[in-house]
RNA sequence: GGGCGGGUAGCUCAGCGGUAGAGCGUCGGUUUUACACACCGAUGGUCGCAGGUUCGAUCCCUGUCCCGCCCACCA
């Protein structure tokens, strides 16, 4: 790593990219280092805008303006705007210091001077303000460093030498004010620069630095993203990428710290500080004179070797294997906020050094923060340690954690409000494990920038894993004997058919969530397969086939089969989100004879998965509304769930009536009737006393004479009427209208003509049922 | 000051041209022999606001109001 190192900033300073300048840069004066601009935060804050006036020579004052009363001791000019009637008659002439012995010009300069802004004039210092350091180098200004290392004020202030910056901001303020020089201060909005290593005010200061020459690297990689060479996900980050990397500043690299790479640079004092950069190990020779020399003390920024990571971590500079196999790299997955401090420079280098952009995709991922969507930070006290939800813990200890020694009830009260739906859960996290950890985070969408932890998903989702294992337990039951191939096993039965048909699309659904990167996608389709079809549906309707095993053993053998099966690649499916759960359980499962040792090296589900039924999609689709249909009448007249009901199904569909007929058993357990389910064709005489829904082109009707409140059921109807006799007017109003006729896709046409006529037939359904709840009463 | 993103059910968020979805929550029911960390049923939305394009807009365009983030040297 270190060769590496050395082997690119030599590199590049030979080609010219590296160079060593003097120049304004950010110091930390509390950690006393120079900072690049990204470690620099600029933070709103409430200040002053003092004014005091400089003595003009020869007669009279002009008043300047500064939220910075202190750099006055660096003054070196006072600038006004050239067309500034009010200051004409000052050009050329000059100020005199009020502490130290300095005569200052006054200068005009449209660039720096907002004649608005103030008094109109501006005090100058060069060493201490980034654009009065541009202004300072327009007019060839000196400039004068008034400060220490440590941010006290220098030997050049005089009667201020060796007070800190802020001491001394109001020892200039008050001496002004003896010197009757104020001319008044009012309120102001400022931006203060803050160090993100420790939070102090981050200080301008002139200083000799390792500079990056950065538009030479930034264009490759501006052109590598815009071309497609490397594709940003999701795309909106690339305007970013875009953005930055096309105002890019130049990249101060060297570090007054004790940690980190140090600088391949080495000093000749014989040579009048001649620079010796090398890559060579020991003692270093001086270039010119062969005599003895002193490494520069500086680091180099991490960042700097982190930018080299793709390629020094496979063995660059040599050409070892691995760097021929594995550069670049395909993708990158990591947070957005280190996208200039890492995935930039790595791109920058990348292309540099090796001729090519390290990865093919850059996936971007929010930043997980406190459910209210704060970043977590000990002062706020809303920090998680993630193995505490995997492990279980107690809101006390997890606030200890964060604030150690805290007061108690203060912690908590941050900690709830962090996280509010934690404060209706109890005393504390219970162990949610590191699957349902794992699933939770797959389910935030990757376009989202923030992630916010909610302990009530994790614990949702850790009841989906409970889910699975419950299932799979009870599937185990059955599973004695059972045949497992890699191919789908032959099915016949509606519910198998279906399992399998729903197996293929989940399949497809997953795995294209996955090649997209909508990791999302894919854990919720998963979810949503195995809990809504697989566990409510598929298991609940092999129930009964299962029990007919001695009258229909065949039956039963072709569900196992389909049972295990599915399970099986249910297992392989959920693994990327759920490895260890899926581990365990794929191990007790039945599994095709060529599997591997383990689920983790199991190959993933692909289209020979499962099986496409569209007949059996929409014969379960007809089953399914049928039964919801028998249940809600249940449950919305008060039907104790153990009771048997008659049940009733007319319809005018052949198709439909063949299907229930065929599922009368499925219907008969999952509604709970007496006995099987009259079918027959609509049209005949009904039933007394029944209350009927209309469902899948289906009369559901249960006969309940004299337990119904008729009043209710009515008026359930007419609301049923009222939505139906909407949409009817709707969809009629549509087509009548010509242009719609004209110009819409026939295939729309059709489809909104096929639902007027499924529309009216419930219509004309539900008059039928108004008549039947009449009857209720008689 | 510049750039980017967002405002959809009580909450957190998907959807982004053909009559609105999930999880959580809420309400009612159930110890039905895998699971009460469960099951069944129900409730819930003028898709920020105003215009425009279109046969048709939550989805496209313009304007507007909020919210968030990033970048930036106004004394």
């Amino acid at each position: 790593m270190n060769r590496a190192v050395r082997e690119a900033f030599v590199r590049l300073y030979t080609e010219g990219l590296i160079y060593r300048d003097t120049r304004l840069i950010h110091w930390d004066c509390e950690a006393q280092t120079v900072l690049s601009n990204l470690e620099v935060d600029n933070e709103p804050a409430k200040g002053e805008l003092f004014e005091f006036a400089y003595a003009i020579e020869g007669g009279g004052e002009i008043i300047v303006a500064t939220t910075r009363p202190e750099t006055m001791l660096g003054d070196t000019a006072v600038a006004v705007h050239p067309d500034d009637p009010r200051y004409k008659p000052h050009h050329g002439k000059y100020v005199t210091h009020p502490f130290v012995d300095r005569r200052i010009p006054i200068i005009t300069d449209a660039e720096l001077v907002d004649p608005k802004f103030g008094t109109g004039a501006v005090k100058v210092t060069p060493a201490h303000d980034f654009n009065d350091f541009a202004t300072g180098k327009r007019h060839k200004l000196e400039e004068l460093n008034i400060l220490n290392l440590d941010g006290t004020m220098n030997a050049l202030c005089g009667q201020f030498a060796g007070l800190d910056r802020f001491v001394a901001r109001k020892a200039v303020k008050k001496a002004l004010e003896e010197k009757g020089l104020v001319r008044g201060t009012k309120p102001h909005d400022l931006v203060l620069p803050r160090s993100q290593r420790n939070g102090s005010v981050v200080e301008p200061l002139i200083s000799t630095q390792w500079f990056v020459r950065t538009k030479p690297l930034a264009e490759p990689a501006l052109a590598a993203v815009r071309e497609g060479k490397t594709v940003i996900i999701p795309e909106e980050w690339a305007k970013t990428y875009e953005h930055w990397m096309s105002n890019i500043l130049d990249w101060c690299i060297s570090r007054q710290l004790w940690w980190g790479h140090r600088i391949p640079a080495f000093y000749c004092d014989a040579c009048a500080g001649h620079v010796t950069v090398t890559n060579a190990d020991g003692e270093v020779p001086c270039e010119k004179c062969g005599g003895k020399t002193r490494q520069d003390e500086d680091v180099l920024d991490t960042w700097f070797s982190s930018g080299l990571w793709p390629f020094s971590t496979l063995g660059w500079p040599d050409q070892t294997d691995s760097l021929k196999k594995f550069y670049p790299a395909s993708d990158l997955e990591t947070g957005y906020d280190i996208l200039f401090f890492w995935v930039a420079r790595m791109m920058m280098m990348g292309i540099h050094f090796m001729g090519e952009p390290p990865f093919k995709r850059i996936l971007l991922h929010g930043m997980v923060v406190d459910e209210t969507g704060d970043k977590m930070s000990k002062v706020k006290g809303n920090v998680i340690d993630p193995l505490d939800l995997i492990h279980g813990a107690s809101f006390d200890s997890v606030v200890e954690k964060t604030l150690p020694g805290a007061p108690r009830e203060e912690s908590l009260k941050k900690f709830k409000k962090a996280y509010p739906s934690a404060s209706q859960m109890g005393t504390g996290f219970a162990a949610y494990g590191a699957d349902a950890l794992r699933f939770t985070l797959s389910t935030y969408s990757p376009q989202s920038k923030r992630i916010p932890l909610s302990p009530k998903k994790i614990e949702g989702y850790r009841n989906f894993m409970n889910k699975i294992w419950n299932a799979t337990r009870f599937a185990l039951g059955y599973l004695e004997g059972a045949r497992v191939s890699t191919d789908p096993p032959t099915a016949t039965l509606l519910p198998n058919r279906w399992i399998l048909s729903r197996l293929r699309a989940t399949t497809d659904l997953v795995r294209k969530g996955i090649d997209e990167f909508r990791i999302d996608d894919a854990a919720l389709g998963a979810y949503h397969f195995f809990w809504g079809e697989l566990c409510d549906w598929f298991l609940e309707l092999t129930k009964p086939i299962f029990a007919a095993r001695p009258d229909s053993p065949a039956e039963a053998d072709e569900t196992r089969d389909v049972l295990a099966y599915v399970l099986e690649a249910s297992m392989r499916l959920l693994h990327p989100m759920i490895p260890f759960i899926t581990e365990e359980l794929w191990q007790r499962l039945p599994r095709p004879e060529s599997s591997p040792v383990s689920l983790a090296l199991a190959a993933f589900p692909d289209a020979s998965t499962g099986r496409d039924d569209p007949a059996a999609d929409r014969d379960m689709s007809i089953l399914q509304a049928v039964i919801g249909a028998g249940r809600s009448i249940r449950s919305e007249h008060d039907i104790h769930p153990g009771a048997e009901v008659p049940l009733v199904l007319r319809s005018g569909v052949p198709e439909v009536r063949a299907v229930l007929t065929t599922e009368s058993r499925s219907l008969q357990f999952l509604v709970k009737t007496k006995g099987a389910p009259v079918i027959e064709e609509s049209g005949g005489p009904r039933p007394r006393g029944a209350v009927m829904h209309m469902a899948a082109d289906t009369e559901v009707l249960v006969a309940l004479q004299g337990l119904v409140d008729p009043a209710h059921e009515a008026a359930r109807v007419e609301r049923e009427l009222k939505k139906v006799d909407k949409d009817i007017a709707a969809i009629e109003k549509k087509l009548s209208l010509p242009a719609f006729a004209d110009k819409a896709p026939p295939e729309v046409v059709k489809e909104a003509k096929d639902q007027l006529e499924a529309l009216k037939r419930k219509r004309t359904g539900l008059e039928d049922a108004k008549g039947i709840a009449g009857e209720l009463a008689s």
